[in-house]
DNA sequence: CTTATTTGACCCTA
DNA sequence: TAGGGTCAAATAAG
C-alpha cells in the first residue's frame, strides 16, 4: 500500500475509535440525546466504511481516478469561460441554466442508484406520498414508453436549501400493480435522519454498505458482502448485532413495521397524482417492501476515488477527502437540533 | 403568502 | 431522432 493511503487509513480508523469514545459518552441515560448518538454512528460508519474502501481499493483504480480529474477540470474550465464573457442577460441566462443543467447531470450521473420494489397489499388506500422518512417532492412525471403507468419523480424537499441531491422514482409495476418499483438516487446530505423509523425506513448506513459494496442474503439468512477481493459473510442475527441500527433491508418480507403512519407507508405518489394518474380502487392493504435490488453501476468509481483521500476530489455529492472528514467534525450542527 | 403539484418545453443520451 | 429526465411557469392547496 502506498504511504499516502496507509495514512490516509490510520487517520480514518483513528477517527472512528476517537468518534466511537464519544458515542460511548452517550450511553450514559442522563446523557444520551438519541440524535446525537444517531449522527455520531454515521459518522463512525462513515470511517469505517472510508478505511474499509481504502483496503479494497488498494489495488487502485487509475482509470475512475482519471475520470474524476477529468470531472474537476471541465468544471473550473466552466466557470472561466463564464468569467470571460460579456453578452447580453437573456442569453447569459440560457448559459448559465445549460451550464448548470450540465453540471447538475454530471453529478448525478455519478449518483449512487438503487431499486427498490414496493408492494401494496390489498386492504389499504394509499394517501399521501410513500413516507420512507423523507420529504420529497414530485418535480416531474411522464408516460414511459411501454409502461402501462407513468413514471413519477421525486426530489429531496431541502435540495434548495441544503444542497441534497437526492432523487427518486416512483413507477406502478406492469406485472403486479400492487407493486411500485421505486429507484432512489444519490444519497440525502440534508441529514433528515430525525424522521427516519428505527427500523422500517432506509438509513443512510445501509444505503452506503448497498451503494459501496455487494451486499446477499440468501434463504439462510445468511449475509455475505464482496468487498473486492475481500469476502465475509455474517448470519443474519450476527449482521444486527454488528449493525443493529442498519437492519431494515435484512429483515423478513413481511415486515410489521410497514404499516400507515409508520415507516414505508402506503401511498406510493402524491394523492393528487395518484388519483389522476393511476386508480387506487381496490387499494385496501397494507405496504411491504419486496426486495431490494442494486444497480451498482458507479460503485467502482466510488470505490477507486476514495483511494485517493487527500486529494479533493468531489464525486458529486461525495466527497471523501480527509479535510472534508474534519469539515464533518465541525459539523455546525445548525440543523441538528439536539445540540443548542 | 408560502409551499407543493402539474405539465409542456427543453435538454441529454443512446 | 426517440425516449427519458429535468426545468420552470402556471396553478392549486394549505
Amino acid at each position: 500500500m502506498e504511504l499516502m493511503e496507509h495514512n490516509s487509513l490510520i487517520s480514518e480508523l483513528t477517527q472512528g475509535k476517537e468518534l466511537a469514545l464519544q458515542l460511548r459518552t452517550h450511553f450514559h441515560p442522563s446523557s444520551s440525546p438519541e440524535q446525537a448518538c444517531l449522527f455520531l454512528t454515521e459518522m463512525i460508519q462513515s470511517s469505517f466504511e472510508k478505511a474499509l474502501l481504502l483496503l479494497n481499493s488498494n489495488s487502485s483504480n487509475s482509470k475512475t481516478h482519471q475520470i474524476a480529474l477529468l470531472d474537476a477540470q471541465e468544471e473550473g474550465e466552466e466557470e472561466q469561460e463564464e468569467e470571460g464573457e460579456e453578452v447580453d442577460e437573456s442569453s447569459a441566462k440560457k448559459k448559465r441554466k445549460i451550464s448548470r443543467s450540465r453540471d447538475v447531470l454530471k453529478k448525478r450521473k455519478l449518483l449512487p442508484r438503487w431499486t427498490e420494489e414496493i408492494k401494496v397489499c390489498n386492504g389499504t388506500a394509499p394517501e399521501g406520498p410513500l413516507n420512507d422518512g423523507y420529504s420529497w417532492r414530485k418535480y416531474g412525471q411522464k408516460d414511459i414508453h411501454g409502461a402501462n403507468f407513468p413514471r413519477c419523480y421525486y426530489r429531496c424537499t431541502h435540495r434548495n436549501v441544503r444542497g441534497c441531491l437526492a432523487t427518486k422514482q416512483v413507477q406502478k409495476s406492469d406485472n403486479d400493480p400492487n407493486i411500485f418499483e421505486v429507484t432512489y438516487r444519490g444519497r440525502h446530505t440534508c441529514n433528515q435522519s430525525s424522521n427516519l423509523g428505527s427500523t422500517s425506513s432506509i438509513s443512510s448506513q445501509n444505503q452506503i454498505y448497498e451503494e459501496t459494496n455487494q451486499i446477499h442474503q440468501n434463504p439462510n439468512s445468511e449475509i455475505w458482502f464482496d468487498f473486492g477481493d475481500n469476502n465475509f459473510n455474517l448470519k443474519t442475527e450476527d449482521f444486527n448485532q454488528v449493525f443493529p441500527p442498519f437492519s431494515f433491508s435484512y429483515e423478513p418480507i413481511m415486515d410489521p413495521t410497514f404499516i400507515p403512519g409508520e415507516g414505508l407507508t402506503a401511498a406510493a405518489v402524491s394523492s393528487p397524482a395518484s388519483d389522476t394518474a393511476w386508480d387506487w380502487s381496490g387499494y385496501d392493504g397494507g405496504l411491504q417492501r419486496v426486495q431490494s435490488s442494486e444497480q451498482s453501476a458507479v460503485t467502482e468509481i466510488i470505490s477507486a476515488t476514495t483511494s485517493v483521500t487527500n486529494s479533493p476530489i468531489c464525486i458529486g455529492e461525495w466527497d471523501f477527502s480527509l479535510d472534508n472528514i474534519d469539515f464533518d467534525q465541525n459539523f455546525p450542527f445548525d440543523s441538528l437540533d439536539f445540540i443548542s
